[in-house]
DNA sequence: TCAAAAGTGTTAGTTCTACACCCATGG
DNA sequence: CCATGGGTGTAGAACTAACACTTTTGA
């Protein structure tokens, strides 16, 4: 008498909450379906967990599957699992969410793919419960900013600090003072600054930064709080 | 062609972490399996879920078969999905934890049913990732606690502040200085002082106080700080 | 009457907020 | 030469941290 075989099997899906920074807006990416069910309808990125993997590989294998993007920084929210979440199947689904800087490159890999980006304020009707994830998720950034330097690590390695100030401007939905804001940063001390300047957003030019993760670890350890 | 057909299923389980609060000490539920597998060997409370309910039904059931417990505030942590998490069966675990706080009721719930309660700093081997799960919990306690009364939800109706204080000083692991807590507290505004004393603790006996749920969701809403 | 816990006020230091102006540059 | 965004200093308000004493009462 095995103890598992009377035990019920689910299907295990993961959706992934995918937040993109562009153009000063936040923006979400959303996927037309070209399979079956709700072939022709908008969703998030998602499929089956397979038996050989865990759910956070998984992740990594579906995003990229779908929008050929990789080393993207996904956390786990949380799990969907109401009974008829699914009206076709029983399944449970371990939502994913991830915040990355949208550049061209992006565009161009997540365009061939298919899919597209709605700002965070005009999001479309999605399959199932994938509205709720986003509300979700978008709850989750919003709160894990006031701990974690998530701004940071999801800028491109080189970042100037008014980009930066605009991106938390988006997670936070308001404007922030940019004495405030730069003093505060600069006050974790744990980004450096460099020699170049990006000349892209203004004639002056702004100096470039960089992330010191170093100095971030030795903080994290130590319990720091990280509050913009 | 059914989409669903090739796809794998898992065995879903949860994994609750119970913390309780008792004579001053954050202590965690843990339970002495009578059933294979590792039989004899000490684990969190936790089992399989059943394909007619959710993740958080399942949790509150198994809770219950386990510990007799019910009504208790239990939040989703993460899963727990590597491929080799459990030698015997590939299945995936939605660890809950919970925080409640310890009285004679409980006590005898849990001995009746064979649990039993181990000191935070001195939590024995478990099975599998169950020592992983703690700590993960653990961390994921510290953290809520900073940005939301989980102590205030979790104490019995009525309180006292230097009881409320103690839980505070279990889950940060350091002393507070009582002046400021009680100020701090105070100035939140969502406890009301009630007429009757405890003189449970001292001789003189200390204020009663109770949670006042209405203010707490208007400030919620508001998107409050809560720091102590 | 005294031990033990409950309860209170103040001050110095820190941090936060709000605010206005100069700088460097390309067009 | 000027429009544009980048960059800085400061003062008042709010908050935090650190501290010592009084109150109440049962044993």
């Amino acid at each position: 008498m095995d103890l598992y075989s009377n035990k019920d099997k689910f299907y295990v899906a993961v959706d992934c909450i995918i937040f993109g920074f562009d153009n000063e807006k936040l923006k979400l990416l959303v996927f037309n379906r070209k399979i079956d069910p709700f072939i022709g309808s908008l969703s998030l990125i998602g499929s089956f967990v397979k038996i050989g993997e865990s759910v956070s590989d998984a992740s990594i294998r579906i995003l990229k599957e779908f929008t050929g993007l990789e080393n993207v920084y996904m956390k786990e929210l949380k799990t969907y699992s109401s009974v008829d979440r699914d009206p076709g199947y029983r399944c449970i689904s371990v939502a994913q969410y991830a915040l990355i800087y949208v550049n061209d490159t992006i565009n161009k890999l997540v365009e061939e793919k298919g899919a597209k980006w709605y700002e965070i304020d005009n999001v479309p009707e999605l399959i199932l419960d994938h509205n709720e994830m986003t509300i979700d998720a978008l709850k989750r950034i919003e709160q894990i900013a006031r701990y974690k330097p998530i701004g940071f690590e999801l800028l491109p390695k080189k970042f100037t600090l008014p980009k930066l100030q605009k991106l938390y401007e988006a997670i936070y939905r308001r404007k922030l003072d940019p004495r405030n804001f730069r003093k505060k940063i600069l006050s974790f001390d744990i980004i450096i600054k460099l020699e170049e300047k990006d000349r892209t957003g203004s004639k002056k030019g702004a100096f470039l930064y960089k992330f010191d993760h170093t100095k971030y670890k030795k903080l994290q350890k130590s319990g720091f709080d990280f509050e913009i």
